[in-house]
DNA sequence: CGCCTATATTGACATTCATCAATGTAGGGC
DNA sequence: GCCCTACATTGATGAATGTCAATATAGGCG
């Protein structure tokens, strides 16, 4: 016969975590933290915004600078941000280098946020 | 009789944003930056995971500070952050103040990126 | 090979942010 | 009213971040 714990009923008013429940580590949120920092600028979350409405493989870097105001080395900074946290596809032809949002990326981080 | 615009079809390569698709205006994206900033920090993150996992209004600001080893000013300065990112729900009793996670906060922050 | 353009990197600077110690505020017990 | 505890705020400090100018790197054309 397989038995199961018997949970004491929480009485007091102090602080529980339920038995069992996942609270998250330390290093787990630092790595998770990364892709929040990436989002967590006006600038990258318009350049998002631009490569989500854009063809895939059309947005080049000299065609972000005017639309945020930015200088090209500012906007080289950002994408190279997004890139390392995983949202951005890079595609280089010659000297230009081709951004797009890679498919499901930001899906993947609204399921971060659900299974905090 | 109702004309509509003929649209040039686009011939070459450099960007373009489809007619019509949403591009993040520079308010708007300092306003959801605002959000994300208050995601972007390890600590934070694990507040939002201990906080998911407790009972609704159970949880004091005295029993953050040993889960993540901080200071009780600094756990107190975090959890303002949250409040004003919109995620968190706060209730005092007397000197008390208990914290919870705001139902369907993290949802609706996972409804932004889609809307990106 | 020289020159051009696109992009990435570096360094400097100003701003923002996380942390703590110190302190202020508030509620409650005696 | 005094004292205690819980919590919020302030100020200082060091770290992190965003921006630009300058520059380096890379590919391609003549």
């Amino acid at each position: 016969m397989k038995l199961l714990p018997v949970l004491e009923p929480v009485t007091d008013e102090s602080c529980c975590v339920p038995a069992g429940a996942p609270v998250l580590g330390a290093d787990e949120a630092r790595q998770q933290a990364v892709v929040f920092k990436a989002l967590a600028d006006p600038n990258r979350l318009r350049l998002l915004s631009i490569l989500k409405a854009a063809s895939p493989g059309a947005t080049c870097v000299c065609d972000l600078t005017e639309p945020l105001d930015l200088s090209q080395p500012t906007v080289s900074h950002h994408l190279k941000i997004l890139l390392e946290a995983g949202l951005l596809h890079r595609e280089k032809r010659g000297t230009w280098a081709y951004f797009s949002l890679i498919p499901g990326a930001l899906d993947n981080v609204a399921g971060v946020l659900a299974d905090l």
